[in-house]
RNA sequence: GGCCCGGUGGUCAAGUGGUUAAGACACCGCCCUUUCACGGCGGUAACACGGGUUCGAGUCCCGUCCGGGUCACCA
């Protein structure tokens, strides 16, 4: 019987389990090494969570000397997304996971495992099938959506689960001849696992979880679909990472409670059942109820890796930051190997967590700092331009019009033991070197400080490219180009210098607060030191001569001394970098002075100081 | 609702019957410092709750609560 039926709905069919376990041997790996995969659907969005899921895989493959696949899982033909491949193949190239075999690009495929897209596997899913027909573990059948509805709707009422299963499985035990005879009217029906639980309770073992006890597999669970003839994703899985040969099926939790269905599915057929490891969902704190909920794409623009890309995260401290949630101790190993390659990293399935990880952009960035300052200025280039390239034409342009120039840039503040960790993703760069450039350098740069009356800005100015926000200060003396509270950075010393009206007031703009007690404004101190500059001092003789011009001009040369007794002096020699900063600069904050002017040149810096 | 998984500071987390309950991020303070950083030192802060078992429980058992997943011819 079973015979006759496996060749009513397979007629065609002739390709036999072991010229499949022939066509697909076991790959001649050594005993330890993993063959794992990612196994998406085309819906041409990479989600955070799932290059999570991808790269734990990727890491696992690499420990153990085996390797990483992707599958394209499109078997339901409604969701697919036009040239979805081409977003996920980019998404995993784009973080370093890299792919051993299987779809590599759109249309482009690599192994002898393959075909790696489902939909090309049709031939293999119906052997598969065929053969389960014949040894009695399949059956068709003719429930309509009706029919499941009315089914679930009894099962309710009579308090049972719900499901395709014993008694309620109508097809299961139909008569030979009316399945017979149904099929050739050419009726519409699906393909049944047909389940054979004892009644009891399983034990698996997930190497993320541990033991579990689950129930036993009593679904006769749809393995071929009505209307394409398609697998459901649990004979796809079962069917691919056999004839695949994963030993390792890496994936989210959403899979595990229907494990049991799939160890069913491999018993029945004898098959060796792979090793599992699920991943809980990575979580994101809802801003509006406060809690904790899985991240989502609809609400969540930084599910989608693609907004990470956009932002400018590194590349290396994504992956840093996901391999600080996958194992909890790659950041004691990083410290103890602060430049070992990724890729030494000790990776372990059974440290990664049972719970679900919060995605937090905040560590993120404290990770992508660090591994930015760690970077060389030829590395931060080269990825900054790629960056800007994709992102921001202007900032490319700039950037690659004079790159030896640019490079001269990326190294302040970078190498020796104590490398600056001023930014975080390469989207903060246009802002942060701005100055450094004649389109971009600005006294007018927005700055908004806090102070009692609240935030304002400078306005007015030469170059008013960018635009300010809050009112132009007025001329109430209060105004202050430095933070005016808490800026203990000045020693305390800026509240009365803003009051002296000694401040920054460049050149060009009318003398903020510019009651001064006849001391030098700020904008003729920097024309007084623009006389005395020295390019060719290095850095010792810089300073000792910004020393002994601020002390000349009742500056303290020391910062202690000027604290002891702040009523000697006008101010401290930090005052008088300070001012030379923002003459130059535009800014209050920036990194080491000295650097900045070799970079900027004498003559730029000569111009910036007597504008 | 049934079934399954989970619950240690704000966050990520060590922890497998006896610990002063690690460490990291964030936050606060101090030190270093020409600025900005870096770095160093220190600080606030946790075993969801209730019952057991045990000489002893974050760890084992039961219950409650909370969170997540699943219950499709979607993956």
């Amino acid at each position: 019987m079973s015979e006759a039926l496996a060749a009513a709905i397979f007629p065609r069919t002739t390709l036999t389990l072991d010229e499949l376990e022939a066509q697909y041997p076991p790959r001649s790996l050594p005993p330890e090494a993993s063959v794992t995969r990612f196994a998406p659907s085309p819906t041409g969005f990479l989600h955070m969570g799932s290059l999570f899921t991808a790269f734990a895989a990727r890491l696992q493959a690499a420990r153990t000397g085996g390797m990483f696949y992707l599958r394209i899982e499109d078997t339901d033909k409604k969701r697919e997304v036009q040239d979805g491949i081409s977003g996920i193949v980019n998404g995993l190239k784009a973080f370093g996971v890299t792919i051993d075999e299987g779809v590599t690009g759109y249309g482009e495929q690599a192994g002898a495992y393959g075909p790696y897209i489902q939909s090309k596997r049709k031939d293999i899913y119906e052997a598969v099938a065929k053969h389960l027909i014949r040894i009695g573990r399949a059956y068709p059948c003719f429930c309509t959506p009706a029919d499941l509805n009315a089914m679930r709707a009894a099962q309710e009422a009579a308090g049972d689960n719900p499901g395709y299963y014993g008694k309620w499985a109508k097809c299961r035990n139909m008569p030979p001849e009316e399945v017979l005879r149904r099929i050739e009217a050419g009726e519409a029906y699906t393909l049944r696992f047909r389940a054979e639980p004892n009644g009891g309770k399983i034990t698996v073992q997930d190497l993320a979880r541990g033991k579990l006890e689950m129930p036993e597999n009593d679904l006769d669970e749809v393995l071929l679909k009505s209307d394409n003839g398609l697998p459901t994703y649990h004979f796809a899985h079962l069917v691919d990472d056999h004839f695949m040969r994963t030993t390792h099926v890496i994936r989210g939790d959403e899979w595990l409670s229907s494990l049991p269905r799939h160890i069913s599915f491999f018993a029945a057929l004898g098959w060796k059942i792979p090793k599992y490891a699920h991943l809980a969902p990575m979580q994101i704190i809802d801003t509006a109820t406060g809690g904790k909920r899985k991240l989502s794409k609809r609400k969540d623009p930084e599910a989608d890796v693609a907004y990470i890309l956009q932002r400018g995260y590194p590349v290396a401290g994504v992956r840093e930051y996901l391999l600080t949630l996958l194992n909890s101790n790659f950041e004691d190993w990083r410290r103890a190997n602060p430049t070992a390659a990724l890729e030494a990293f000790p990776f372990s399935l059974k440290k990664l967590s049972a719970s679900g990880a919060l995605f937090d952009l905040v560590k993120l960035e404290d990770v992508s700092k660090t591994v930015i300052s760690r970077m060389t200025a030829q590395d931060v280039l080269r990825e900054a331009l790629t960056w800007a390239e994709q992102y921001n034409p202007d900032f490319y342009a700039l950037l690659h019009k004079d790159e030896a120039y640019a490079l001269r840039m990326f190294s302040v503040g970078r190498g020796g033991k104590k490398p600056r960790k001023d930014y975080a993703k390469w989207s903060e760069l246009p802002a942060f070197y701005s100055y450094f450039f004649r389109s971009g350098f600005d006294r007018t740069y927005p700055f908004v400080f806090e102070s009692d009356t609240g935030s304002a800005a400078i306005g007015g100015g030469e170059e008013p490219s960018l635009p300010t926000s809050g009112p132009a200060a007025s001329g109430g003396g209060e105004a202050a180009y430095f933070h005016s509270t808490g800026s203990a950075a000045f020693g305390g010393a800026s509240d009365s210098l803003a009051k002296e009206g000694v401040l920054p007031a460049p050149a060009g703009l009318a003398s903020v607060g510019g009651d001064t007690d006849g001391s030098l404004s700020s904008s003729t101190l920097a024309a007084a030191y623009a006389a005395i500059y020295d390019p060719a001092a290095d850095k010792d003789a810089w300073f000792a001569s910004i020393k002994a011009f601020g002390e000349k001009h009742g500056y303290c040369p020391d910062v202690k001394q000027y604290k002891a007794d702040p009523s000697k002096w006008k101010g401290s020699v930090a005052d008088v970098t300070g001012i030379i900063r923002f003459a130059l600069t535009g800014r209050e904050n920036t990194p080491d002075l000295w650097e900045i002017m070799q970079v900027l040149g004498a003559q730029e810096v000569r111009r910036r100081l007597t504008q």
